[in-house]
DNA sequence: ACAATATGGTTCAATATCGAACGATATGCA
DNA sequence: TGCATATCGTTCGATATTGAACCATATTGT
């Protein structure tokens, strides 16, 4: 009785994940999780003066966890809050140059970490299998 | 500037990571989350038997985290915790029958709600890539 | 205009996770 | 044997994450 393939590719896509997140996180030298350099990754490539509620439901994560995130950034200094001056409710988030550098950073210090690691595995050829499993998840979220 | 492939890959396993554990554990009804059911998985694919502290090293997580996960199974009746006979520091995650039947449901539950979602994919073609990540990750960690 | 409803973000209590410290048992070595 | 050290699992305090309740502001419908 065996699983079927979708089951067999999310085992591997959690332990992956599950290995590339402790590495990540022991790479970085001030305590970045990933939670938080995944938002100033967001910002950095998809562009700043989002609010917090879009980049929470972009994560499929509690708009709590995004306050308290985001709090975490504004402490040290890598975005700002402003209020959204067309909605009285709503803020957005400003990527300071501090957030883009530590972005930048994050990214050469986990590179050159996990780059001995994946070297020669053609991991190119991965990417557009991947996508296609992550866009048809995405659009399966009702 | 582009991030190197190792990048783009563990990006796209993170996304798909998230929204498939989210799909997952809202597709059980009991409330089973993800690091109970991949301790049930474990445990009915390579035996059971085995000590916490195995289990936590083979999942790459604290011994506390596991200490919880344990309780919270046998809570449910799902293992049962015994006195290791040969090592009287130790004990042994036993599986229960009610333990290998929630194994299976869950498994079924999540098949379902995933199959049409992953239909016509061709995923089996990303099985050899992703095991070689996973295993030069694995083979990397000290 | 105004009441009903929806939306954005925070606060709150409960639970999970983490690293560190701890007691208990095993192992290594003089 | 006896003492130092390592290992097993738990407990502890700090932090993260969650869903629900909440306040403020927008939007909708009449």
């Amino acid at each position: 009785m065996k699983d079927p393939a979708i089951f067999a590719v999310l085992n591997e896509i959690g332990i992956i994940e599950q290995l590339a997140r402790n590495r990540f996180e022991r790479a970085q030298p001030d305590g970045l999780r990933l939670p938080h350099f995944t938002v100033l990754n967001h910002l950095v490539r998809l562009g700043d003066g989002r609010t917090p509620g879009a980049i929470a439901r972009a994560f499929q994560v509690p708009k709590a966890a995004m306050t308290n995130t985001l709090q975490r950034l504004e402490e040290r200094g890598f975005v700002r809050l402003e209020p959204d001056p067309a909605d009285g409710r709503a803020k957005r988030v400003m990527l300071t140059e501090a957030g883009r550098a530590r972005r930048e950073a994050a990214v050469a210090l986990a590179a050159a970490d996990l780059a001995p690691v994946a070297a020669g595995l053609g991991l190119e050829g991965l990417l557009p299998g991947l996508a296609a499993l992550r866009v048809a998840l995405d659009k399966a979220r009702g």
